[in-house]
RNA sequence: GCCGGGGUGGGGUAGUGGUUAUCCUAGGGGCCUGUGGAGCCCCCGUCCCGGGUUCAAUUCUCGGUCCCGGCCCCA
């Protein structure tokens, strides 16, 4: 016998888990629409030459890169930011701005998987293009930090960071440009270890490498600006937006942020506010929200315009959430015909109530009343009705209470009353 | 790419170098020909794949593969 497996790291979804996730994505939907973003949605696959623009070609290693039958080089999309912004370039750059757009697709990555991790998972994002304000930015924190507290996420922690305070400490290093990039690495690995080295090995400078090391570790909410002001001597723009952004989010009713200036986000695109939201419950791969404010346009032809931005692990929320299970939807009404004539009659009601907004489901097997009564208590259907020819001739039915076994007679005529109180 | 732990019906498991591989559960049917949740009975369905050792491998061994956790990476 042939087994056939799911591709390695792939994901089959039962009923159950896919009416949690709808749940989920619904949430999602509905804060971002009362946030004013509209949604979009991009092709699954896309010319490799664009994930190579945005990532650089190492990138081709850890995506689901080939060639199609007319050998052009396509990619699955490993992540939607690329996809979105060079469809804003190509045909969006003309729609007044600012641009508020949100999307959910698959994406997919060729990586080992483990916990949180897999090859085809899903993201849910959002951008605003073409406003380079701290406004913007804190309306994107905003849509992010109350999309986790809609979905009753409460073990998370947001931390927002700054590129440009942390920046200025690694120029004034002083060492090479591939040490920066490295130095930025170790910082967003928390290698504290490896900073401490700098100056012995690449020559930084023993001052700034220390004061370099306390802003990363610093740790805390609004009160750590000042911290971090001190160890920059002097009054640091950077600085100075962080704390009027920090104004703005408290007239957001967001306080509960702690302040990171050890948020690197590994890529040179972002240039102001960085944030990232982990829920410390999910282990390894903890991290379910990265984003902030970043200029990409210009890679894929366009006009630099200023944009900021997050890009949500969607199977990550799931998972931060399945601790507290929520109740399934249960069938409202389960129909059970005896004899083909009440069938008929039976599929005209079931029809009735469908359209009506009401879930019904009929027996397809010919079933015992006996049988079909076990099947309706075993998938948790509410009601259940049993029509035969005794029913059809009195043109009523006896609704039954499959909770309590109490079972009414009901008029054919007022049936679909009867359910839709 | 690396490290560790795993893989026995759909799900959960027991067990073994050799007759018919254990039990629970789920699914289908019957006892019960118009009323569910219990019980009893029947049916369905399994040793991840390949090489090696052996008279004989589900068992031992090697490789692969997939799953779980971690490393690397994380756009």
């Amino acid at each position: 016998m042939t087994d056939f497996q799911r591709p390695r790291g792939t994901r089959d979804f039962p009923p159950e888990e896919m009416e949690q996730r709808r749940i989920v994505e619904d949430g999602l939907r509905k804060v971002a629409r009362s946030f004013n973003f509209g949604e979009v949605m991009t092709p699954t696959f896309e010319n490799t030459e664009l994930f190579v623009a945005k990532s650089g070609p190492g990138i081709i290693d850890e995506i689901y890169a080939f060639k199609d039958k007319g050998d052009r080089e396509i990619s699955l999309r490993p992540e939607l930011t690329a996809a979105v912004m060079r469809y804003y370039v190509k045909e969006l750059h003309t729609r007044p701005k600012p641009l508020k757009l949100y999307y959910m697709g698959n994406c997919f990555r060729y990586e080992r998987p483990q916990k949180g991790r897999y090859r085809e998972f899903w993201q849910f994002g959002a951008e605003i293009i073409g406003a380079p304000s701290l406004d913007a930015d804190a309306e994107v924190l905003a849509l992010a930090y109350y999309s986790v507290k809609n979905l009753g996420l409460n073990n998370t922690v947001m931390r927002i960071g700054h590129l440009g305070v942390l920046n200025k400490f690694i120029e004034e290093l002083g060492v090479s440009e591939s040490m920066k990039v490295e130095v930025r690495r170790m910082i967003d690995k928390r290698d504290f270890e490896s900073l401490r080295t700098l100056p012995d090995g690449a020559g930084a400078k023993q001052d700034v490498t220390n004061r370099l090391i306390e802003l990363v570790s610093l740790d805390g909410g609004s009160e750590t600006l000042e911290k971090a002001k001190k160890l920059m001597d002097g009054d640091d723009i950077s600085l100075k937006e962080l704390k009027k952004l920090l104004n703005i989010l408290e007239k957001y009713g967001i306080t509960d942020y702690k302040l990171d200036f050890g948020v690197a986000r590994g890529l040179d695109y972002y240039t102001g506010m960085v944030f990232e939201i982990d829920a410390p419950n999910l282990g390894a791969e903890k991290q379910i929200c990265g984003g902030g404010a970043y200029s990409l346009s210009e890679t894929f032809g366009g006009q630099p315009i200023s944009s900021t931005g997050f890009a949500f692990g969607f199977d990550r929320l799931m998972l931060a959430r399945s601790q507290d299970e929520e109740e399934l939807s249960k069938l409202d009404v389960y129909f059970i015909p005896i004899s083909d004539d009440a069938r008929m009659k039976c599929l005209e009601m079931v029809t009735e109530i469908r359209n009506n907004g009401i879930s019904a489901d009929i027996d397809l097997l010919g079933r015992k009343v006996g049988k079909a009564f076990g099947y309706a208590d075993t998938i948790g259907a509410k009601t259940a009705i049993v029509i035969g020819d005794k029913e059809l001739a009195e043109e009523k039915v006896m609704v039954k209470d499959m909770a309590t076994g109490d079972q009414t007679p009901i008029n054919f005529s007022e049936l679909l009353k009867h359910y839709q109180n």
